[in-house]
DNA sequence: AGCACGCCGACT
DNA sequence: GTCGGCGTGCTC
């Protein structure tokens, strides 16, 4: 029997990526591999992960001090899953078990001050002899108070930090961790009779009448046929400390059991019995027998907007269900998405777990811990619902695949999708990808083989794909009309009003104008702190910078010149929605951008409202583009069809066709049918011309050329490394240095290094950022070298594998 | 991440 | 002479 295990600490520092190996006392003898504990480190207690036990004895070490999960947190799949993360991301195996826990801690620390073992009280006195009286009286209260923290500590002097290192550099005092543990377990407490229930109810006689508490407690325990609960007790009103007496007289013993409750599997499905469409049958015949033979498989499902995806995820959920095994649903944003989680939660009820990003910890805790218990087995959520506690994973579903906020932008930086598809394949369970407009890589990889594919080329109600047209701006501005709302869309717009049907308006852009420009000189007001224009805001007539968030007043003459002639250049949607305004004055128009929706979930009022025929134009950023399904809607606008497709990105093509695609699939979801009118400045463009025909194999086969041809993803992996600090030199230096280091490198030698270039937004928040970029086919082979070089320690450096970003 | 140990400048 | 700056190095 091993007494020794290997731990993870919970501290995300890259020179604390390794095991360290504890002794487990007696008493704690049930600890399992996934569990959490308490583990003394250095002079202070950690939380730690259990990877491992060990057979060998070593001497000379710490043991654990409490364990914080009854039941382990962390699966072998869910470890797995971890550790395939780390090695894939340069992540520390710490920082990757951090992403299963809520709150990312299962304890909260807080440091205390106490009388070490032995005081020498004359040297004592000759230290605080020098000292103002203050410091002997804080001493004093120590000594007397156990551990006390610096907060207790500030309510009896002003500045007890400076003491208290003084007390701690002499040795007077020492640090003692208190540690409170979050999220309560869902255990419960069972008390047995220790001893036979004739000595228990002699015992139970002799008692004196000031034990009447005890008396109640054995009393209950013979009238009981086995044992009681700790919910049982409180109905007796005996309260913990009597069973403490009790245990202690060997009379009675307690032990801890996991509150499991019978799943809903199998019997909450109230899946309406809708006639399934060719395609959707024909996907289910697919997925179906996928599930039930417990193996990994992946599909993509290219299904156009309205072709009846979300019942494919319910139906293939269901059989998940059925077979008692659970589900993750993945969903770009929660917020966008309420219209996908209200039909789970009419298809599951009280078997599906929500995680949105406004639960507290504890709520998160609350929910996981019935996915664990199996009280609930679908969890629907954003990129964090894949790193839920579910044992019994047979299903993962990712909505909307080629959605960028898939990425997590902060270390680790992953891509749901293909963590998804890694723990899945440690599950054994199967990956469902949906999009209209797949991301090419996973295009790539379903023709590959790689993924199943299925085509869902129809709508549910047959109604056609809406009619686009492409309106070039140009040529509005050859022929004198200079609005932002061409003649086509204005035109469009006029008859869906006179119809009383709704239209939405889409621009990628918040605010009223794009810069601020002065003619005379020609200078743009930028960001003190970022390398970026400001944005002028029309209600507020205030600027803003739109990643610091500063607000700036709007100078009446040019810093530079002193000029008075200051210009708005670009359009917002504040500026849209006065054109629009100006041009339908009587129509009712309501903006959806990050400026309006700054409540909770107002999201979902506006678009309820919108929804309910509140307002006739729905206007806004790219959120007015996704999720919703509105009958009425029969018109979309998109203002400006090339916003991205102008970035300096190699997915600026993919981002604009999807975009594209997507409003486009907002018009005419029910019996009417839908009309779009796109404007832009490149009509010739492949990703505009694609988008206009809902022609997803067009843009493919261009884009995958592209992609070919520049050596850019699906055919090569990307790296970026992003270096940047405070000063501009020193990160330029340090960049050119790293890019020379990497050039000469032994295992990038079939890797090219790109850069190192400054970041497009080459300041933000003052700090300076250079970017450094590897293409390779060799991807392990680099991210070995990469970790060899001590890249993910380095502070200054970001090191961020298959990129959505490379600007 | 913390925290200790350790070697060089400005003060009671 | 001491206090204190934060540069390395360690934590089972």
């Amino acid at each position: 029997m091993s007494n020794t295990v290997q731990v993870i600490v919970n501290i995300p520092a890259r020179s604390l990526d390794k095991p360290f190996s504890y002794t487990i006392p007696a008493h704690l003898a049930n600890v399992q591999v996934g569990c959490r504990v308490l583990v003394p480190f250095g002079n202070r207690k950690v939380e730690g992960f259990i990877i491992s036990l060990e057979p060998e004895k070593t001497e000379g070490l710490k043991s654990i001090l409490e364990i914080l999960d009854h039941v382990p947190w962390f699966d072998s799949n869910m470890l797995n899953t971890a550790r395939w993360l780390s090695d894939y991301y340069l992540c520390s195996l710490s920082e990757a078990m951090r992403l299963f826990i809520p709150g990312q801690s299962g304890i909260k620390t807080q440091k205390a001050y106490q009388a070490p073992a032995s005081v020498d009280f004359e040297q004592a006195a000759v230290l605080l002899s020098k000292k103002p009286a203050e410091f002997r009286t804080l001493l004093t209260y120590i000594y007397e108070h156990g551990p006390v923290t610096l907060t207790d500590l500030a309510k009896l002097t002003s500045d007890p930090a400076a003491m208290i290192k003084f007390f701690l550099q002499h040795k007077l005092i020492i640090s003692a961790d208190i540690v409170s543990k979050r999220g309560k377990a869902s255990v419960t407490t069972i008390i047995d009779l220790a001893v036979s229930r004739e000595t228990a109810a002699q015992i139970e006689q002799t008692l004196p009448k000031n034990k009447a508490a005890q008396r109640r407690l054995l009393n209950a325990l013979l009238a009981a046929p086995g044992n009681l609960t700790t919910a049982q007790l409180r109905s007796l009103s005996i309260t913990q400390d009597t069973v403490k007496k009790l245990a202690e007289q060997g009379l009675i013993t307690t032990r801890q059991l996991p509150l499991f409750r019978n799943s809903y599997a199998g019997g909450c499905l109230q899946t309406p019995a809708v006639n399934l469409t060719p395609e959707q049958a024909y996907a289910l015949g697919l997925i179906i027998p996928a599930i039930n033979t417990g193996l990994h498989t992946s599909f993509l499902v290219h299904g156009v907007t309205g072709s009846g995806k979300t019942l494919v995820y319910i139906r293939a959920v269901a059989e998940a269900r059925r077979l008692n095994r659970q589900a993750i649903v993945l969903v770009p944003e929660i917020a966008l998405t309420s219209q996908i989680v209200a039909r789970f939660k009419a298809a599951f009820g009280e078997d599906v777990v929500v995680m949105h990003s406004k639960l507290s910890v504890g709520e998160r805790h609350d929910a996981w811990r019935r996915l664990q218990a199996g009280q609930a087995g679908i969890v629907i959520g954003a990129r964090s619902a894949l790193f839920a506690p579910a044992g019994q994973l047979g299903l993962i579903i990712i909505d909307e695949e080629h959605e960028f906020t898939y990425k997590q932008e902060e270390t680790p930086r992953y891509h749901a999708r293909e963590v998804a598809l890694a723990r899945a394949r440690l599950a054994g369970a199967v990956v469902v990808l949906g999009s209209a407009t797949p991301a090419v890589e996973t295009y790539y990889k379903a023709r590959q083989g790689d993924h199943v594919f299925i085509p869902m080329n129809q709508r549910v109600d047959n109604t056609p794909m809406p009619e686009v047209t492409v309106v070039d701006m140009r040529q509005e501005l050859a022929q004198g009309r200079r609005s932002v709302i061409s003649q086509a869309l204005k035109d469009m717009l006029t008859e869906i009003l006179a119809r009383q049907e709704q239209a939405v308006i889409l621009l990628n852009r918040r605010g009223y104008s794009t810069f601020v420009l002065c003619r005379e000189c020609g200078h743009v007001l930028k960001c003190p702190h970022c390398d970026i224009a400001l944005v002028y805001h029309a209600s507020a007539t205030v600027l803003r910078c739109h990643y610091c968030r500063e607000r700036h007043t709007v100078p009446d003459i040019c810093p530079v010149c002193s000029s008075r002639y200051i210009r708005y250049f670009g359009a917002g949607t504040q500026k849209v929605e006065e054109a629009l305004a100006a041009a339908f004055p009587a129509a009712r128009i309501i903006r959806m951008d990050q400026d309006t929706t700054g409540g909770k979930m107002a999201h979902d009022k506006i678009l309820s409202a919108f929804a309910a025929g509140t307002y006739d134009i729905l206007l806004g950023t790219q959120m007015v583009a996704k999720g919703h399904d509105i009958p009425n809607v029969t018109a979309v606008g998109i203002i400006s069809a090339d916003t991205a497709l102008n970035l300096p990105d190699f997915r600026a093509a993919e981002k604009t066709f999807a975009l594209l695609t997507q409003a486009a699939g907002r018009a005419g979801r029910g019996k009417k049918s839908g009309r779009v009118v796109m404007q832009t400045y490149n009509p010739e463009h492949y990703a505009i011309i694609a988008g206009a025909g809902h022609n997803y194999q067009a843009f493919y086969q261009h884009e995958i050329t592209f992609r070919r041809q520049l050596h850019y993803p699906p055919y090569a992996n990307l790296v970026k490394i992003t270096v940047h600090g405070a000063d501009e030199i020193t990160v330029h230096r340090n960049a050119n240095q790293l890019a020379a280091d990497l050039t000469q490198a032994p295992g990038l030698a079939d890797a090219a290094v790109i850069g190192p270039f400054p970041a497009s937004v080459n300041k933000i928040k003052d700090i300076f950022r250079v970017n450094i970029l590897i293409k390779t086919q060799e991807l392990p082979t680099v991210a070995k070298q990469l970790a060899g070089l001590g890249l993910a320690s380095r502070r200054d450096i970001i090191v961020d594998i298959d990129p959505i970003n490379v600007l």
